[in-house]
DNA sequence: GGCATGTTACTTACCGGTACGTATTACGAT
DNA sequence: ATCGTAATACGTACCGGTAAGTAACATGCC
């Protein structure tokens, strides 16, 4: 029986992929209002029907790059570094360790769900709505992650993490060695003022 | 010699005035890049024209927006609440403290000069630049009062402070009820952690 | 008169979105 | 095997709208 390739392994990237993926690049780097379709199209190697065959609208497409992001957020949140955590604080602390630096470096962006909350601020935008559950999510599992540590009060240190690196995204794309730089005494300092006996 | 009344208290705001405070409005609360210039002078109550006449671009008009915005950014900043505080702790919690409740109130949408940041990533964008040296003056002013409270490292809690307050800026658009709840606790934790003998 | 402004009309560029034509491939019937 | 058909996947060319910005001229006011 003769192989028959449904999605061949090596297949070129469907148009939808590429669309995909340069929008992606072209909406984290320069911001989803700041960047055409046909910028997109062009940079993927493919035209705009192609796009609005696989998306109902640009709006659409800006959703679909934020669930992509949401998707490898999670990835680094949770093995920050490529390792697995069990404990909460090493874990935070491994996250915020490697953002961090990145934070200063030069052509830092943010976070893409963030930014993206900055450029649609009504609240029936697809972008914006997919950035709010994620932001409801990461705060959950921050105040989670903080009862872990064992917090007299869990919420508010879940929150205080929250604030601290919302802080990193936004700051780090302001300037070079921005406050990002303290950013990870900081919460090293939180999170002891926070556990210790009080 | 005759008295020359240069701008009379009364007058009838000028037309570059009036196109001020609408962009401020506009600027502010939809974003920059959307909101053309044609509602602007709309809202204002004159021409196209009178825009350019008084303004060399759009980029231009929203760099003056954020000018006006640093202006009274440091008038709230430096008299929270309307008060003058000697005692630099003080200070910076009832700014956090006044800052906070508007936060996570319903159309709270952060600081304009962090979010024009976000809408032009490029560095040679005149609105950009304003936001830029308006933080770099910030961050300073945040590690001088930490100074001021006697903290070991005063730079980190300066640091740790704007990272703190950009937070509530970013979180306090993204959601009601969000995390800048916490953020008076938070402060007071930091500065409590920071200020103690070590 | 001179300054600030309004009026009108226009240019140029780009933007999101679409109608329609075309190459390639899968597949069933013969 | 090969042919016909049809779905798949894509491109060409274009549309209507709106954006920033300008030119030329008219008007009202100290």
């Amino acid at each position: 029986m003769k192989k028959k390739v449904q999605t061949p392994a090596q297949a070129p990237l469907r148009a939808a992929d590429r669309i995909r993926a340069s929008a992606s690049e072209l909406f984290y780097r320069e911001g989803i209002r700041a960047v055409g379709v046909d910028e997109v199209v062009d940079r993927a190697g493919v035209t705009k029907p192609s796009l609005y065959r696989s998306f109902a609208s640009k709006d659409d497409l800006a959703a679909a790059y934020l669930r992509d992001y949401d998707v490898s957020f999670w990835e680094s949140f949770e093995r920050p570094g490529g390792t697995s955590y069990s404990n909460a604080r090493d874990h935070v602390l491994a996250y915020i360790g490697q953002l961090a630096p990145r934070a200063v470096a030069k052509g830092y962006r943010g976070c893409g769900l963030s930014n993206a909350a900055v450029e649609y601020p009504s609240r029936d935008n697809p972008a914006r709505q997919v950035a709010e559950a994620h932001k409801k999510v990461f705060r959950k599992r921050l105040r989670e992650l903080a009862a872990a540590m064992g917090a007299r009060q869990p919420n508010v240190l879940g929150d205080a993490l929250l604030l601290l690196i919302e802080g990193i995204y936004v700051t780090g794309q302001q300037s070079e060695d921005g406050p990002a730089q303290s950013a990870l005494a900081a919460a090293k300092l939180l999170i002891e003022a926070s556990v210790k006996a009080g």
